[in-house]
DNA sequence: CTTGACCTTGGAGTTAAGTCCAAGCTTATG
DNA sequence: CATAAGCTTGGACTTAACTCCAAGGTCAAG
């Protein structure tokens, strides 16, 4: 249990971005103390995790939400639903995954490519990696 | 040689968004006719296909210009700095994809749990998936 | 030779996601 | 018990990346 100040130190985020979450929903205190302070349990810090990671894949903080809603809405949503939406993002991710791969291996040529020496990077250019990997 | 109504169909972009990014210095038009109108070529088209893939990947606009700028300053930059900038991209896009692994295995597991019929979704949690998952 | 589609610029407005502040409680410390 | 550190709210501000005008020039078709 702890006050706002060192959850944010645990989860990693600024103390007024976790306010700015629960503005927006995503991201509610366990409870309030007496003095009207957030309180906030394992149970938060979990949630917080998963919205770091969600945001460093490039998902809006509203898909995040709506994943999120997964689990709080329980009762209310169907597995149909469910097993849709999640399927969607697994698409999502996975033709994201790909662009990766082409990025990387491009990049990664190039990095090889480069002498890293003193000169001139004359040759080096990673629209050049990119079409020299007929991508 | 196309006009910037083509050159925003056959790069799936706003023709606005091609304003702003030559706004920002991003990218150029080929030249102007005698018009005043932006003129694109394929390369220019080689470039915003680039941008969409970098944009896709979670670049900044911003990293994308550095990223660019590589080949257009060949001159003046040094394979050196080439090669540890390109060496950063590399790192960050591989911590990326650990990040994008662990996500999908836990929307697999929850999309492999998940019956999929009509009953409420109980049992169906992200979260859970992730902490299932040992994570 | 006009009508409509397409282009120009400049500048204002929007959206997402924060970030910062001021005025006023609460709580821990010397 | 004073004083500083930490918390509260509401609201204003910021940044990135567009997005949308308005006023006017260009050009191909009827």
């Amino acid at each position: 249990m702890m006050k706002i100040g060192a959850f944010a130190q645990a989860g990693q985020v600024p103390a007024d971005t976790i306010r700015y979450y629960e503005k927006i929903g995503l991201l509610t205190a366990g409870h309030r103390n007496d003095a009207g302070y957030r309180v906030y349990g394992e149970q938060q810090l979990a949630t917080l995790r998963f919205i770091r990671s969600a945001k460093q894949l490039g998902m809006s903080l509203d898909t995040i939400k709506q994943l999120l809603d997964i689990q709080v809405n329980k009762a209310e949503a169907h597995c149909e639903d469910v097993k849709l939406f999640v399927g969607q993002q697994l698409k999502q991710l996975e033709e994201k995954i790909e662009e990766f791969n082409r990025m990387h291996a491009a990049m990664q040529q190039l990095h090889d490519a480069c002498c890293g020496g003193d000169e001139a990077a004359t040759c080096c250019s990673i629209l050049q990696a990119l079409e020299a990997g007929d991508v």
